[in-house]
DNA sequence: AACTATTTGTTCGTATGTATG
DNA sequence: GCATACATACGAACAAATAGT
């Protein structure tokens, strides 16, 4: 540390200002936010995998040379951005949570409880994208997938998750399929409690089993209206 | 804190574990998670606005009854979960950020950087909504909107974000505006740098002329068209 | 059941850096 | 230059949870 204080005042004092440009600023970037960058950056990069534990608190402060109050805001900067779980206790750490896109979701939901849209243009949004998903899946089906599908629609109750992810999956896109389930998540999630009876639960059931038909038959624009009417019966908006 | 263990004693020891049933798990949530949790909560509900500043740490910790370390820890989790900037100095302190659709560009950078889907998988989910997009904007484009594009068509070059920005603007969706935004604005950071070439920037001009004449006409088809030809010469898919 | 080791959670005290007036 | 108000950082200590012996 004085090294350091002793080289800035040679700088400043001895060498003058003009040498001073050819200088880069060194964005004095605090010490938790270089330790959250660098351990985010090696989650993103893979070189920590889902489940895997951080370096404990007490080994960090000797890799990174700083007070364990820093590495304690560091981690916590992680934790609220759920890139780790934090245990406590003699097997506890930082375990590093999977990258999915429930980032994407909570981001929406986010943006949702601070009124940045209302319900009613996020379920415009999903009815277009679902409506574009079933025409690509309906393209796309093989008698595979048709087997698939038919499985779930011999289930007594259809799940919304389930159906809608596996009829996205048929797009082979996979950040179309993770953005629709996101947004199926986060209507559901904030559609009004009453809306969901038991009557509409049945008319939903209808639906989705239209639906598959429609993708069965690899007929786009049935599959395009199916999906929209489903996705209504879901979201009840009416 | 006394007190609490005293009950937890009574529950366990004379009430037995029958009678454990009828509670909710305490979810012994830690203190600087708790604080997260409301500070976060106060902002996303508009107590809290863009710009102001939250209680300095002082005053936080006469607030919450808890340490300066413990209120720290809250805050760089307000920090990194980007929710608020911090200033230092006589004037400093935690100030609220807007609330925007940059969380899902960065949820989704961070998806790109985490592998979760390539950026050809992007391309196809940004080309099929930017079509959407495209057919309501023509649809809904009265006389004042083309005047808008209009000038955006006079500039010498036309900027990708501020015509998107336009023309998703004509949906009246907000939900379907900022995402696509947010995925113009990850694609842009992530496609290959080789590729802005100058010529690539000329033929994107061309068609982005053409995609706002197309609008201006209501012409949906045409529109859709124009969209998916701006798109493809800006990301250059070949 | 009690003890121990490990690890995170919380607090206090102190010193320093930075910006404003 | 100085006082003030705020964040940044360090180090020591103790509390609490958990697993293993």
């Amino acid at each position: 540390m004085n090294f350091i204080i002793v080289i800035k005042t040679e700088i400043n004092t001895i060498e003058g200002k003009r040498m001073l440009t050819k200088f880069k600023s060194v964005e004095q970037i605090k010490a938790s936010n270089n330790i959250y960058g660098q351990l985010s950056t090696a989650i993103f990069d893979g070189r920590y995998i889902a489940g895997q534990k951080l370096p404990s608190e007490s080994e960090l402060i000797r890799c990174f040379n700083v007070s364990r109050t820093t590495i304690r805001e560091a981690i916590k900067g992680l934790e609220a951005s759920r890139l780790v779980d934090i245990k406590r206790g003699a097997t506890g750490g930082a375990f590093v949570r999977p990258v999915t896109f429930e980032r994407v979701e909570s981001a929406c939901n986010e943006l949702f409880s601070a009124g940045k849209f209302s319900f009613f243009e996020l379920q415009y949004a999903l009815l277009l994208i679902g409506q574009m998903i079933a025409r690509i899946a309906a393209h796309n089906c093989t008698s595979k997938d048709v087997e698939n599908l038919r499985i779930i629609a011999s289930m007594k109750h259809i799940s919304c998750q389930v159906l809608t992810e596996q009829i996205a999956g048929l797009t082979n896109n996979r950040f179309l399929t993770g953005l629709f389930q996101s947004l199926v998540q986060v209507a559901t999630a904030n559609v009004k409690e009453e809306r969901h009876s038991y009557t509409i639960s049945m008319q939903f059931n209808t639906k989705g089993l239209e639906l598959i038909e429609a993708i069965a038959q690899r007929d786009e624009n049935m599959a395009e209206m199916a999906m929209s009417q489903m996705l209504r019966s879901y979201f009840d908006d009416r």
